[in-house]
DNA sequence: CCAATGTAGGACTATTATAGTACTAGTTAG
DNA sequence: CTAACTAGTACTATAATAGTCCTACATTGG
């Protein structure tokens, strides 16, 4: 369905949430904050740890904060941390039965792939909390077009 | 992953076939040629029949023909015939839990979601089977960029 | 120095979505 | 009328994914 995952999603849902302050949170605290299950924001955080989106702090009051600015932090990383290379198709070049067919295709839909990724590298952290965001500018896009 | 499902995939991969010839086309012929499964691409035409991408003809030397030119069919329109409307989150409202967090990021996505959505149109069958594409013009989408 | 609190990391399970299959009915050409 | 093909639906199996649990380690505070 061209769908997000739903861990990519959480993920983006607590990078927000802790773009809000630069506070150091526990993953319960995140937890009970979001009404998502505790374990799995966990599972989330480290994620992002291992992606050096998010630095953690061990040992009592210990807890996480965004490692860099949210202004620095683009919606892809944070989808690249959970799922991650975003790529549209396989092109895993099993390609058993290489008649003219597919491959002709491939790189048109590496040109599509390669836009939605521009798209969302370019949307940052900053943005997303924005309450009325400026954010994309949908129609200059789209008055520029794809076909030639 | 933000990946397309494979019966999309195939979908298209069944279209782009079909925009070749504008002959009348058996499904297991389809099948036998692109080797996907005989029910498999059975199963993608009908449903592309009922999106009316694509004609179908009933009877003994019946088949299946592209509905219009493949220069009026985007692959938006293939996708969403196969996988639904497309959109990358959920979205559905059963929000139990609506504190400020999610709902503020919600209208981000949605820009995000017309942006790929946008992309998708722009590209039509006709420009899929060009072999060396024009088709997408990604830097200029680039240099003007999504931020302000 | 010890206990409490919290992260690190992995393995594991259950659920859901998806791909693929099979079968029956209906339609047209010869 | 019969052969060849599509229409439609219901079913099954597989794989991806979400979510859980458990053990080990690090740091703060008494």
């Amino acid at each position: 369905m061209l769908r997000l995952s739903k861990l990519a999603d959480y993920g983006t849902q607590v990078m927000t949430y802790m773009a809000r302050d630069h506070v150091i949170h526990s993953a319960s605290e995140v937890a009970a904050d979001l009404c998502i299950a505790a374990p799995t924001v966990s599972k989330i955080l480290k994620m992002l740890v291992r992606k050096n989106l998010v630095t953690s702090m061990m040992g009592a009051k210990g807890g996480y904060v965004l490692a860099r600015h949210p202004s620095g932090i683009s919606i892809a990383e944070i989808i690249d941390a959970m799922d991650g290379p975003i790529s549209i198709t396989e092109c895993s070049s099993n390609t058993t039965c290489d008649r003219e067919s597919s491959c002709s295709t491939r790189s048109n839909w590496q040109g599509i792939n390669h836009i939605i990724l521009d798209a969302l590298e370019k949307v940052s952290l900053a943005e997303m909390i924005a309450p009325k965001p400026q954010v994309v500018d949908v129609s200059a896009i789209r008055s520029r077009g794809i076909q030639t």
